[in-house]
DNA sequence: GAAAACGTGTTTACTTATAAACAGCCTAGT
DNA sequence: ACTAGGCTGTTTATAAGTAAACACGTTTTC
């Protein structure tokens, strides 16, 4: 082991601490598993959606929330897919230059969002990518192991209003 | 239904589109329950370890790394957490200026990393806040179910690398 | 009916992430 | 020895995300 030069160090935790510590970038740490996997799949579909049609992540999501829910405002789709209301505005920008949404107005100065045709023609040339992003993860599971994985996520989900009251 | 204004609008698509669009928002749709929770977790760590040490999340996990690995250079760190080399750089200069960790010379012009004596107090006061994001996800699961998730995400795991190919 | 409060969406300033270019150093080959 | 190439780690430029401030119009409230 080499000399420490120009100062104290440690170059071995307790074995206590080592312990502890070792599992946080171990493959049993879950919040790590949990990152790795979902920048993986926002890394593919990012690239293949700005390879073939020069949209954003950001941009497809809000026009899969127009294609399930036609006529929303932009502050639903902000609640809707819980993102920030200014990225929605920004895409909703994108969007609308791209002809591939339309606007009708609604109250308190709000507007109603719609898919228009080519919008929709867009839609259905980019939803086969994203789900095969899940069915590529998927694909070694059983339907059975399929179907356990999302009831565990989903009890995880619940968990999530946990997480932010310990900040507050 | 409001009157569509400036242009022509899809307000409903065919039953089969929405049908499978339906799914992307959905609970049962497995990249987003992955994006939400690990939103979710990295939201939450970043508030406690900001405001209670002043360091950031990547500082937190190089330093971690270090508390593993004590010894290894900046690019084993890059390359151990799957982090970028910049983003690494930097959390080594605060790190450094803090005096939480220390450097010898290494073969290359590379430089191997330690933990100082406060570095060490520091992980140790930091590594719990990071346990317990696990704990409060997987506190409504059994052990067997814990163990289960573990099992499931391990399978998905060991397809990243064909979701990277996809892109090629 | 004027003033305050609210809800809409946009803009701004700031932080963070990403990838490519870079400079320095060592090694190897000729 | 001297050049070429391959490492290290840093810097830079660009893109993306975040939160607060903002402007505008619409309700309330007195």
């Amino acid at each position: 082991m080499a000399h420490v030069s120009g100062g104290s160090a440690v170059e071995q935790l307790s074995p206590v601490h080592e312990a502890l510590s070792d599992v946080i970038d171990s493959e049993a740490f879950v919040p790590r598993l949990l990152a790795l996997l979902s920048n993986a799949l926002v890394w593919r579909e990012s690239m293949l959606l700005r390879g073939e049609f020069g949209l954003g992540t950001n941009d497809w999501r809000v026009l899969s929330a127009l294609a399930v829910r036609p006529g929303i405002t932009a502050t639903d789709v902000s609640e809707f897919l819980v993102m920030n209301k200014a990225v929605v505005s920004k895409a909703v920008n994108v969007l609308m230059t791209r002809n591939l949404i339309t606007s009708t107005d609604g109250p308190r100065g709000s507007r109603n969002l719609f898919l228009t045709p080519p919008g929709v023609e867009m839609h259905d040339q980019m939803l086969p990518i994203s789900l095969a992003g899940e069915d590529i993860l998927l694909s070694q599971l059983s339907p059975a192991e399929a179907t356990q994985l999302r009831v565990l996520l989903g009890k995880l989900m619940a968990q999530i209003p946990r997480l932010a009251d310990e900040t507050t």
